[in-house]
RNA sequence: CGGGGUGUAGCGCAGCCUGGUAGCGCAUCUGGUUUGGGACCAGAAGGUCGUGAGUUCGAAUCCCACCACCCCGACCA
């Protein structure tokens, strides 16, 4: 490839609104262009970059036995009302109709449209079992789009969908996908890990992420036995001190405007320490609403409070009307004292004495609170979300990392098989439901994710596997001598099986050095009269090591190994 | 959807408070000198100041409405 012929588009600052590394860089370097919210411009070189990730991608697919489709982007609506999900997706899923005013939607995910394809044409257990993926445009319409590729409302998703005759056979399936995935992450050189999802809304299904470690990342991890588990799944142990003797008197106050244990804090004259401070919330399940207390400092694990038979699946936290109309006070001035709806205490608060906390009447608080005395003794659980420097299960301090989420691997069971009767006559006992699974990478996720992971002050670091050249030749020089001497180091290279990029800009050196560095080139092999002169090229690597000759005659073979081995 | 912020040349920004010829750096174009980590000199081009409606003799600047984008939150597996 041509320099001057393929669209490198860099930037020397990098526009006002791109925060995290991996946007930055990626507008800097010309990867992407925002053309709306979400919505991007792949230009060439980070098109390369993606096409690399999908190559891999492609080929551990195809070994795993998953053969390839295409499924259109934009779905009939019928398909979404026979799985029940057109009333259930809200307003992620993009809706529009066509000129005869005939439902559609971009599809956000796929399941409706393979399994429609699938029932059609599979009809019994010789057909069956059956890996079906595609590398795809899919489209949500995100709440808020941010951080570039990382969560826009655009996206290039693989998705694989397995069918297979029974429960045994889906998890073999699903088996086989996770070592894909595995191989598929090792080849392109991150650094993740595989956690359990929260599988407690869907109940027995088994669905496992995949993620990168950045310290950018969404998901907060913790550090595990073996490897990595979401923080929200580490339990934490009841304290063993014990409760200290009421002190104090219960005592109403005038809080105007406080709305936060640190604005308690603050307001107060000489504030209870932050484990006396209560925190309550409210939270709604599929059984019910409770209010759910914490000390101050602590934060509420949704997951947890969902475990709660008063709360149940699916927790979220109230919204301030409902609150309101339980219990007639606002967020903030919410209390354990004449609650009316049931109470639920972290057991950090078991042993908590004369703590403070809201009134249940807008801008007042209690002092000396106590349970037992001012209120019955709440009902004691584990709500609270892991923090760094609690102890871990195995003693020592929980060590905290951050991922972001490039895989996701799920067993579905018969949901979508039998919302759209997909079934198969079996071997001996008669018409079965397929057991089905579905499998996703993010594909355009992993470039931001790759570069999160890999990037230095001058630029984007990629492994030679996902980078967009594996090296660049770089003429320096306007000497006849040198421009040949670069072509055809850069002929050789090809030959070699090298994706090379021959840097023929005529670009100042400096230019083309903060270029080639920015844009993530691993291998710069320089051309000049200087080097000419040792019947060499100056070779460097992007990072890790210092300039040193290579001859000519061995450059090509040498980088050849050099890429092979990353 | 709630809160905050920003829209001025391709990019980064100043000007707005206190209304009166739209500016700076980088990038671009021309000529010249240069040529190993973002060269220098000289010249040039480039703007419906987000859109609309007002106030005013006069609006980038003041008022109102709208739109877009960014950030925080809520939401989502």
């Amino acid at each position: 490839m041509l320099a001057s012929r393929i669209f490198i588009n860099t930037l020397r600052e990098a526009p006002a609104e791109a925060e995290i590394a991996s946007h930055r860089l990626m507008l800097r370097a010309g990867y992407i262009e925002p053309l709306a919210a979400g919505i991007f411009n792949w230009q060439p070189l980070g098109l390369r970059v993606v096409q690399k990730i999908a190559g891999i991608v492609r080929e551990e697919m195809n070994a795993a036995g998953a053969a390839e489709v295409l499924m259109p982007a934009v779905q009939p609506a019928e398909l979404w009302h026979a799985s029940g999900r057109w009333q259930v997706y809200g307003k992620e899923l993009l809706r529009l109709q066509d000129r005869h005013e005939r439902d559609y939607c971009v599809g956000p995910t796929h399941e409706e449209v393979v399994v429609d394809l699938v029932r059609r044409h599979v009809k019994s257990w010789r057909q069956l079992p059956l890996n079906l993926y595609q590398i795809q445009t899919k489209f949500r319409d995100e709440i808020r789009p941010r951080y570039g590729v990382m969560r826009a409302r655009e996206f290039i998703m693989k998705d694989a969908y397995s069918f297979d005759r029974d429960a045994a056979g889906a998890l073999a399936s699903y088996q086989a996908m996770r070592e894909a995935y595995s191989r598929i992450f090792d080849r392109i050189g991150l650094e993740y890990c595989i956690v359990a999802a929260d599988s407690g809304a869907i109940g027995g299904s088994q669905s496992e992420e995949f993620l990168v470690l950045a310290a950018s990342g969404e998901a907060l991890l913790a550090r595990a036995a073996a490897g990595y588990v979401n923080l929200d799944q580490v339990p934490c142990a009841a304290p063993d001190a014990k409760r200290p003797a009421a002190g104090e008197e219960m005592k109403k106050v005038d809080t105007p405007g406080v709305a936060s244990i640190e604005e308690l804090r603050g307001f107060l004259q000489q504030p209870p320490p932050p484990e006396r401070c209560v925190k309550t919330m409210v939270a709604v399940g599929e059984k019910g609403m409770a209010a759910v207390l914490l000390a101050g400092a602590d934060q509420l694990n949704l997951a947890k409070a969902g475990q709660h038979p008063a709360i149940g699946a699916g927790a979220r936290l109230a919204e301030e009307a409902e609150v309101r109309e339980a219990v007639g006070a606002g967020f903030g001035s919410l209390g354990p004292v004449g609650m009316p709806l049931p109470v639920v205490a972290d057991l950090r608060l078991q042993p908590c004495a004369d703590f403070a906390c809201g009134a249940n009447e807008d801008g007042k608080h209690l002092l000396g609170v106590n349970f037992g005395r001012d209120c019955p003794e709440p009902d004691y659980a584990d709500l609270r979300l892991a923090a760094e420097g609690d102890a871990g299960a195995d003693g020592k301090p929980l060590e905290l990392r951050r991922g972001i989420e490039v895989g996701h691997i799920f067993y579905l069971g018969t949901k979508y098989s039998d919302a759209f009767k997909a079934v198969y006559e079996s071997e001996d006992s008669g018409a079965q439901t397929m057991e089905m699974g579905c499998y996703g990478i993010g594909v355009t996720r992993i470039v931001a994710a790759a570069i999160e992971q890999g990037h230095d002050e001058h630029g984007v670091v990629l492994p030679a596997a996902i980078a967009p050249f594996e090296a660049a030749v770089l003429p320096l020089g306007h000497e006849e001598e040198v421009a040949k001497a670069a072509r055809a180091l850069y002929e050789a290279l090809r030959a070699a099986g090298v994706d090379v990029l021959l840097d023929d800009r005529g670009l100042r050196a400096g230019r083309a050095f903060s270029d080639l560095d920015l844009v993530g080139v691993p291998h710069r092999l320089v051309v000049s009269k200087r080097s000419l002169a040792e019947n060499a090229t100056e070779y460097k690597p992007r990072t890790g090591g210092e300039a040193r000759l290579l001859p000519l005659a061995d450059a090509p073979a040498e980088i050849a190994k050099l890429v092979a081995a990353a």
